[in-house]
RNA sequence: GCCCCCAUCGUCUAGCCUGGCCCAGGACACAGCCCUUUCAAGGCUGCGACAGGGGUUCAAAUCCCCUUGGGGGCACCA
């Protein structure tokens, strides 16, 4: 038998908890109701607990639980109750709490608040197909079972005949329940149907197994997302039947995808560029959104400050979090604006720091990158990232001896030929030369000198001396560029466009 | 189809509870200009919303009702 909580300890008066289903990868819309739920115990001091509801033994995934984990942490959500932690409510795994939920739900029985029901799968598909098919308001279990005789479906049972248990929901009149961000809601019962408590293979239904650890947890607000607002009533009348206080209960807005239209799924979207857009926590990971960004971000998916401040430090939404200012509307998930918060996370890192965390994508792009370089690098490219992921775009002309194949053409600037094109280079090629040390100091005015002398602007100089050392017109700035990469490496690559430029005038 | 929730710029939102300070503020995106060796970053400016209709009130984005629109849910999944 599971061991029962103290009944004599007194439970935090905050205590909250994320309860995942082990079913699939954790994604953004379960991060955001993990961190509210850790926001809300953390600004009141209270406990956070992690309870895996492992009760679907169809749909389990064994990584799932490694996913949820990580990606918990990867946000620093720690938790007072749970895997790897324990707590004094244990076991937080639903699948080792079994016999409680067979325990009150023969309590349920007993009190005849609850029944057997022996209808097959598919005479339940049959009825509710009818339903749809005569087009019935009421479309739902039809109670075939619920007056059987209590003793004769316990002997059935007892006879070894499969059966559900069901919550014997009232007939009539309304269920109202207090919505910590929307007020009271309230539904007619008649719409409601007989909802299984306990499957035919002994495990608990998320209902049953949710209010039964809710209750024995300790747990006093409960913080989910508002697809869960139609099962609430039942929850309201479980509660009730089982003669227990409900927690009090608030429904955060569900997470859109960017258009707007429907609920994030785990699909991934295609946004602008074609690029796929992440949805699960270890595609924003891979994409090289900073766990910091993406905290600032999500606590602001629902929940707003004062309505202009929007970064602010971990402590300091920790402090200013609050339910009231939850948005009851479902908001779109907006990629741009995470996007742009993520790049001003990255230009506020520390050289060092930013070089650390670009190290894995340069490596993971193939780049033999070396840390001493990379952090050379940083001042070059920090404010040119908006995510990790672009690392590797930006500097790969530093990591490779012979720059890819480019089009000759690009190293001709505006309003000019091949043969100027060369002239220019040329003549650069000898301050490149001969510069002392080779710096980004004397480079630059050294160049423009070069640019005044030969009566050209500084643009169309630089323009085929940026192309020629970095195979491309778009680049970092051109004389940290050139310091970095040293003299040895920009020679030859000069050299190299000079032929580009000498083969292009023949063919003119 | 039925039930429930929601409704301010293209998007995220402040204001709504406790009507007047709102001819509605901020952010992202977008456009223009400035800065500038490219691209960024930064600065400035612009574009742009109270879904519609009825009430209540001296006064409504704010309160009430209806309509419309959007979303969520209708499993022996969570």
């Amino acid at each position: 038998m599971t061991q029962l909580p103290e009944t004599n300890s007194q439970p935090n008066t905050f205590r909250v908890r994320f309860p995942p289903s082990p079913t699939g990868l954790m994604h953004v819309g379960g991060l955001r109701s993990a961190l509210f739920n850790w926001l809300f115990a953390r600004h009141h001091g209270g406990d956070f607990i992690l309870r895996i509801e492992d009760t679907d033994r169809r749909r389990y995934e064994p990584e799932a639980l490694s996913d949820i984990l990580e990606s918990l942490r990867w946000l620093g959500m720690d938790w007072d109750d749970g895997p790897e932690v324990g707590g004094g409510y244990g076991p937080y795994f639903q699948s080792e709490r079994l016999d409680l939920y067979q325990k009150y739900a023969d309590e349920l029985i007993e009190k005849g608040a609850a029944y057997y029901c022996f209808c097959s799968p598919e005479r339940l598909a049959r009825v509710r197909e009818e339903q749809q098919r005569r087009k019935d308001e009421f479309v739902g279990y039809d109670r075939f079972c619920r007056d059987l005789e209590p003793h004769q479906a316990a002997q059935r049972v007892g006879d070894g005949e499969t059966a559900v248990v069901r919550l014997k929901m009232p007939l009539d009149g309304q269920t109202t329940f207090q919505d910590l961000i929307r007020g009271e809601i309230s539904v007619e019962n008649s719409t409601q149907d007989d909802l299984v408590l306990l499957k035919s293979d002994g495990y608990p239904t998320y209902h049953l197994a949710n209010v039964v650890d809710d209750h024995l947890m300790g747990v006093t607000h409960i913080m989910r997302a508002e697809e869960w607002i139609s099962t609430a009533p039942r929850h309201v009348q479980l509660y009730q039947a089982l003669g227990w206080q409900m927690p009090a209960i608030a429904h955060l807005p569900v997470v859109l995808d960017p258009s707007g239209k429907g609920k994030m799924s785990k699909r991934k979207k295609k946004g602008a560029g074609g690029r796929e857009l992440p949805v699960l926590v270890q595609d924003f990971r891979a994409a090289g959104y900073l766990p910091e960004a993406m905290f600032n971000f999500l606590a602001l998916v629902g929940w707003s400050y004062d309505g202009h401040t929007e970064l602010m430090t971990r402590e300091e939404i920790i402090e200013r979090f609050s339910v009231k200012h939850i948005n009851p509307a479902p908001a779109a998930f907006n990629y741009d604006k995470l996007d742009h918060m993520n790049g001003v996370y990255i230009r506020g890192l520390e050289a060092e720091d930013l070089a650390d965390r670009m190290m894995p994508f340069l490596e993971e792009a193939g780049l033999a990158a070396d840390r001493e370089t990379v952090v050379r690098l940083v001042p070059l490219v920090q404010e040119r990232m908006k995510r990790l992921d672009e690392a590797p775009g930006l500097v790969d002309f530093f990591f490779v001896e012979e720059l890819p194949d480019y089009d000759p053409k690009l190293l001709i600037p505006k309003k000019m030929d091949a043969a100027g094109a060369y002239a220019l280079l040329d003549e650069a090629r000898a301050v490149l030369e001969d510069v002392s040390p080779f710096a980004h100091d004397p480079l630059e005015p050294a160049l423009r000198e070069l640019a005044e002398t030969m009566g050209v602007k500084v643009g169309q100089l630089f323009s085929p001396i940026r192309v020629a050392v970095c195979g491309r017109t778009v680049a970092p700035p051109l004389f940290g560029t050139l310091e970095v990469l040293g003299r040895e490496r920009v020679l030859k690559r000069v050299d190299s466009g000079l032929e580009k430029l000498k083969t292009l005038e023949q063919t003119e």
